[in-house]
RNA sequence: GGGCCAGUAGCUCAGCUGGAUAGAGCACCUCCCUUCUAAGGAGGCGGUCAAAGGUUCGAAUCCUUUCUGGCUCACCA
C-alpha cells in the first residue's frame, strides 16, 4: 500500500503542486494510536520544498489520494501529519490474500545467490556452553532466515580439531588416567561419561598438573635451585627478579605472571604437549591414532548435544585439512609481494595503510597461526562450491579484529569475493554474577541448562493439566520443545551484536516476552480451530479495530523477513511474532469467535485465527523454535 | 596508550535510514475464568534516554567532547 501510495505522489506531484519531486520525501510511518487512520504521511518535508501550510498540502494529497485509490476511504491532517483511513474492503482482501498462501511472507527458495553460513565451530577440548548455545540458535536462525529470503544457504562449521590445546587433553590422559579392573584407561564406554566431557575433564585435568608443576618450579627457582634448566632461563629469570626491586607494587603481578609465564613454557608437561603436537604434525602413527581416538570421543558427545539443540550442518571442514592450504597461500602471496620475510623466517603483512598493525601469518618455525589456517579454510570453500556468493561468519565479538585482518588479507590476495564476507560478530552472554570463567567455575554447561528448562518446562505443563491423555512419547516431545523453545526465544529476542545477561530464573520463565508464551497462543488457536471443520473465503463483513491490528500485523510479516534477513537479525523476527501475539491475544480475550451468530463473522475471524497462528508457525520456525498443537 | 562496541523505567530489553505525549516484559498494586486453553486479558505505579555542547522546523536516534563499562591490539585459538 505504501509503495503504491508513494508512487502515485511522485508521478502525480507536479500536476498538483507545479513541481518535481524526489520519492525519498515522501515518508510513511505508523498512525499513533491517539489518531484516527492506518497510516501516516510526513508533510514536513514537502513543506520545506512547497513554503505553504502543513493543512494546504495535506488536504491536496489527501483529496489526491482519496479520489484516485479506492481503498483509501477517508483522512485527516494533524499538525504536519496526514493520516490516512484505509477501508474495511481493503483489509479483508488481504486477509483473503495472506490466506491463499501457505508460506506467506517467505521468498521462493533458491530464487537468489549461494551463501554459506558458519557457525558453532568448536574446540576439541571441551564441552559446549552456554555461549556456545547463542552461536549456535543464532547461526541457524539467520540461515533460516536467509532461506526465507530466497538464498540458497550452506550451514557449515569449522572444527578446530588440532592444535595445543587438544594436545593437553592427550597428554594429560596419556599420563593420568586410572586403569579399570581390565587394565583400561577411561574411555566413554567404560565410564559412560559423554566423549567431549570426558576430554573435556583431561584438559582439566592437564591445567591442574600443570599448575602444580609451575608453583614447584617457581619455588625451587626463589630457592635458588636451577637444575635442570639452561642459561638463558636463568638469566631471564633473574633480569625478571631484579626488576620487581626497581617497580613499584603495581607491576609486582605483572612481573610475576612474567615469571609465572616462564616457568609454564618450560615445564615439562607444556613440553610433552609440545612434542606431542609436533608428532603429530609429522603424523606419527601414534599419535594420529590417540588423536583420533579422542575427537572422535568428542565428535560422539557432540552430535547429542546438537540433536537436542535442534541445529544441522551441511558440510563440515576440520582444520587439520584446510592449515595446509593456508600455508601453501601464505607462500604463494610471498612470492607476489602481498607478504614479507622477516630475519628469522617469520611471515608477516603490514597492514598499517588500513589503520592496522603488522600481523603474522606464518611462524617462524614455519608453523601456521589461526589467520593462516582461516584463509585456507576461506578459499577451500570457494573451490568446493563454484556459484558460493559469500560467507558469513558466526564468531563472537572478541573477534571483531581478527576477521577484519582475514578479510583483508583475502582482498590483497586478490579474491573479489572477500569483499562480500561477512563477520556475524554477536556480544557475550554475561551472568548475573559476571562473566563465564573456566577458573572460577561459572561456566554454564550446555547439556546442564539443557537439561533444566526442559526439566522445568515438564513441571509447569503438569501443573496447568491439559496434556492428561498424551502417552510419554508425545509428553517428553513436548516438554523438549517447550523447554528449548523458551531457552532459544530468551537467546535469539535480543540484538544478537548486543552483550547480553542471561538470568537463569528469567530463561526458565513462560510469561511475558517468552517462547512458551508465543507457543501457548499458537496451541490455544489450534485447539480452537479442531473444532472447526471448514472455512469459507471471506465476505465484505465490518471489522473491529482489533481484527484490523491483526491483520496490519500479519501485514508487515514480509517485511520483517526481509528487513531479518539484511540485517542478520532474529531479534527482529522475535519481537515481531511477540507484538503479533499480543495484539491476538488481546482480541481473543475480547471478542467471541466459536460463540459468534453471524455465520460470516464467525468464518472472519476463524480464518484471521488461523492465519495468526500460520504466522506464528512460519516465523518461529526461523528461529528453530517449533510450536505445539497443544499444550 | 591505540582501535572497536555499548550506556534508554528498580531489573531485562524494543525503539527502522532523525518525526506527534519514549514503549514492552519482569517486579509491585487493582480488577477479569456459568466464552472458545487464565502459560491469558484490562488498568495503575515507574524516565533529566550517562553528561555537556552542536547540526535544524524537529534529536533517544546524526556530529564533537567528557564520564562509565566491555572487547581487542600474542610466533594462543
Amino acid at each position: 500500500m505504501e509503495k503504491q501510495i508513494k508512487e502515485i505522489i511522485v508521478v502525480n506531484f507536479k500536476s498538483i503542486f507545479g513541481l518535481e519531486i524526489q520519492d525519498d520525501l515522501i515518508q510513511f510511518q505508523e498512525t499513533k494510536k491517539e489518531f484516527q487512520g492506518d497510516l501516516t504521511l510526513v508533510l514536513f518535508p514537502l513543506i520545506k520544498l512547497l513554503r505553504t501550510s502543513p493543512i494546504e498540502v495535506g488536504q491536496k494529497i489527501g483529496d489526491f489520494l482519496k479520489n484516485n485509490i479506492s481503498s483509501i476511504r477517508d483522512f485527516n491532517v494533524v499538525s504536519g501529519f496526514l493520516n490516512i483511513v484505509l477501508s474495511e474492503n481493503y483489509w479483508i482482501d488481504s486477509l483473503n490474500e495472506i490466506e491463499r498462501n501457505v508460506s506467506y511472507g517467505y521468498v521462493d527458495q533458491d530464487s537468489k545467490s549461494t551463501i554459506m553460513v558458519e557457525y558453532s565451530s568448536p574446540n576439541t577440548n571441551k564441552p559446549l556452553h552456554l555461549g556456545h548455545l547463542r552461536n549456535n540458535f543464532l547461526g541457524y536462525s539467520v540461515s533460516e532466515i536467509l532461506k526465507a529470503n530466497g538464498y540458497k544457504v550452506i550451514k557449515t562449521q569449522i572444527v578446530n580439531d588440532r592444535g595445543i590445546h587438544i594436545c593437553k587433553s592427550m597428554v594429560a590422559w596419556n599420563n593420568f588416567s586410572p586403569l579399570n579392573e581390565k587394565g583400561e584407561k577411561e574411555t566413554p564406554e567404560n565410564t559412560g561419561v559423554k566423549g567431549d566431557k570426558l576430554v573435556g575433564k583431561y584438559y582439566v585435568e592437564f591445567e591442574k598438573h600443570l599448575n602444580v608443576e609451575i608453583d614447584s618450579i617457581i619455588s625451587s627457582w626463589k630457592s635458588g635451585d636451577f637444575q635442570g634448566f639452561n642459561k638463558e632461563i636463568i638469566t631471564e629469570y633473574t633480569r625478571l627478579i631484579k626488576s620487581i626491586n626497581k617497580e613499584d607494587g603495581k607491576s609486582i603481578s605483572k612481573i610475576d605472571s612474567k615469571i609465572e609465564d616462564l616457568a609454564r613454557s618450560n615445564s615439562s608437561l607444556m613440553f610433552e604437549a609440545k612434542e606431542m603436537l609436533r608428532k603429530w604434525e609429522n603424523k606419527d602413527p601414534e599419535v594420529y591414532l590417540l588423536w583420533s581416538k579422542m575427537n572422535g570421543w568428542v565428535y560422539a558427545g557432540f552430535d547429542i548435544t546438537y540433536k537436542s539443540m535442534g541445529v544441522d550442518f551441511d558440510k563440515i571442514y576440520y582444520e587439520s585439512d584446510t592449515f595446509i592450504l593456508g600455508k601453501d597461500l601464505v607462500f604463494e602471496g610471498l612470492k607476489n609481494g602481498v607478504f614479507y620475510k622477516k630475519n628469522d623466517g617469520s611471515v608477516w603483512i603490514d597492514l598499517s595503510e588500513y589503520g592496522l598493525d603488522q600481523k603474522l601469518v606464518l611462524r617462524s618455525d614455519g608453523t601456521a597461526v589461526y589467520v593462516t589456517q582461516d584463509v585456507g579454510t576461506a578459499v577451500d570453500r570457494y573451490r568446493d562450491y563454484i556459484d558460493l556468493d559469500r560467507i558469513v561468519y558466526t564468531v563472537g565479538n572478541e573477534q571483531d579484529y581478527h576477521f577484519k585482518v582475514l578479510f583483508l588479507i583475502l582482498e590483497k590476495l586478490g579474491y573479489t569475493w572477500a569483499k562480500k564476507c561477512f563477520h556475524l560478530s554477536y556480544g557475550m552472554v554475561d551472568l548475573p554474577t559476571g562473566k563465564m570463567k573456566s577458573r572460577e567455575g561459572t561456566i554454564v554447561d550446555a547439556d546442564e541448562l539443557i537439561e533444566d528448562v526442559i526439566n522445568n518446562a515438564k513441571e509447569i505443563t503438569q501443573e496447568r493439566g491439559h496434556i492428561g491423555d498424551m502417552n510419554d512419547d508425545e509428553k517428553n516431545e513436548l516438554f523438549h520443545l517447550i523447554g528449548m523453545g523458551g531457552l532459544k526465544y530468551y537467546l535469539l529476542k535480543v540484538d544478537p551484536k548486543k552483550r547480553m545477561m542471561f538470568n537463569p530464573e528469567d530463561s526458565i520463565e513462560l510469561n511475558g516476552n517468552t517462547g512458551p508464551f508465543i507457543q501457548y497462543t499458537h496451541a490455544r488457536i489450534k485447539s480452537m480451530l479442531r473444532k472447526v471443520n471448514h472455512f469459507d473465503q471471506i465476505k465484505y463483513v465490518s471489522i473491529l479495530s482489533e481484527e484490523k491490528e491483526i491483520i496490519k500485523q500479519l501485514l508487515k510479516f514480509p517485511s520483517v523477513i526481509k528487513e531479518a534477513g539484511e540485517n542478520y537479525s532474529p531479534a527482529l523476527i522475535a519481537n515481531y511474532t511477540y507484538e503479533l501475539v499480543k495484539s491476538y491475544n488481546s482480541f481473543y480475550q475480547a471478542i467471541p469467535i466459536l460463540i459468534e451468530k453471524n455465520l460470516e463473522i464467525k468464518n472472519m475471524r476463524l480464518v484471521l485465527s488461523k492465519n495468526v497462528a500460520k504466522v506464528i508457525y512460519l516465523a518461529m520456525r526461523l528461529l528453530g523454535v517449533q510450536v505445539p498443537e497443544r499444550m
